[in-house]
DNA sequence: GCGTGATTTGACCAACTGGTCAAAGCTACG
DNA sequence: CGTAGCTTTGACCAGTTGGTCAAATCACGC
């Protein structure tokens, strides 16, 4: 079954979306409001009820389009090329993630401090899955000495810390940095860190 | 001017800001209700009013104290101390907060993703003062070859992402773990990640 | 330019929200 | 005891919330 939209459809669902993303991603799902909503969007209230069935329906298509490409850079951590550019390939990625969609950063975060209630059988299964894989994969360069040994988990855990707060604490960061831009400094950083201690 | 408090009072205010942190921590000041707090609280509605005179004055209470105790921690790091040691002490400290004080890192987290309305003022003055200082102290300890060369101010945004996350994320990290208790983990982790990175 | 289906909206609703208030209940102290 | 002041609550209020609906308006192919 094929969904055909006309180009205003096209145009309302994803200024719809766009909106919704702008305001979940500050004030989670319960603090948010239809009408917070259709202003940013430029509709009114019942015109939204007319391309999303509630405010719930926004917010899963929201959180599924996040979830498919939120996992992108991690899938694409690759067992055959070179173990330590492999890995920085991946930080860079995620830090030009939060860098260019910080609001989809903080959508997510959003969700899990709320407990997850929407993902967290996607947390326990896709994602648990993806991650013990790739677990593996760095496991086995760890073994062959081309990474020095650390636990593969937590240094997937500590990526997604260290590039994720670029986005989702980007007004503390500003506020200590005086307002400077960030990223290219959490670039370097980020880099040293990991170089150094992936170094076998 | 003394403000003296019966018992009941002192319980009962205690137990209104411990329900207040619970719920805030959650769903964030707009998506708390009162009658959540109220529940947490086992008090009624009115009741609470009488001890509070508003939603915003138990929030505000929480955040008061919270930034409070937030930078105990930082100020704590010594510049005659052994720097290597002296970091990784911090580090040990921050997670030590994010095990036993999860919610309070929660409440944070909440405000900063939201924008940091209630304490960007704080952000810019008391945090950005002290973690400028701090940021020369290492300075200082690089410049004597002690420490490895880094940016200070990373290497603190550093330890609070990586610290933090296993307060914020806790859910996630727990259902990729699949339950087990991430702290002792992470302990000996974050050890390896400073101690690799900052040995001369 | 006309008609049909897509789009938009004002008016409306019940439930919930933060907050008030007067009256009732309770407690400590003389 | 008794009573003055602290504590608790049911009833209430105005504004907001997610959502509905019928009617009005619009766009597009014929």
């Amino acid at each position: 079954m094929v969904i055909t939209r006309t180009r205003i459809q096209e145009k309302n669902r994803s200024a719809i979306l766009d909106a919704g993303l702008e305001v979940f991603s500050q004030y989670g799902f319960r603090g948010t409001t239809l009408d917070q909503i259709a202003e940013a969007a430029g509709l009114s209230k019942p015109n939204l009820l007319y391309y999303f069935p509630s405010k719930e329906a926004i917010h899963t298509e929201l959180l599924e389009s996040l979830l498919e490409t939120w996992l992108d850079p991690l899938h694409a951590l690759d067992d055959g090329g070179d173990p330590i550019g492999e890995i920085l390939d991946y930080v860079r990625r995620k830090l030009e993630m939060s860098r260019d969609f910080p609001r989809e950063s903080r959508l997510f975060a959003n969700e899990i401090l709320q407990g997850a209630p929407r993902i967290d059988d996607n947390l326990r299964g896709e994602l648990k899955t993806l991650v013990d894989e790739k677990a593996q994969v760095i496991r086995g360069w760890i073994a062959t000495g081309k990474v020095a040994p650390v636990d593969p988990h937590h240094l997937i855990f500590s990526i997604w810390a260290l590039t994720q707060h670029y986005a989702d604490f980007d007004v503390q960061v500003r506020a200590v940095l005086g307002g400077a831009d960030p990223f290219p400094g959490a670039q370097a950083y980020l880099d040293q860190v990991f170089r150094t201690l992936l170094r076998p």
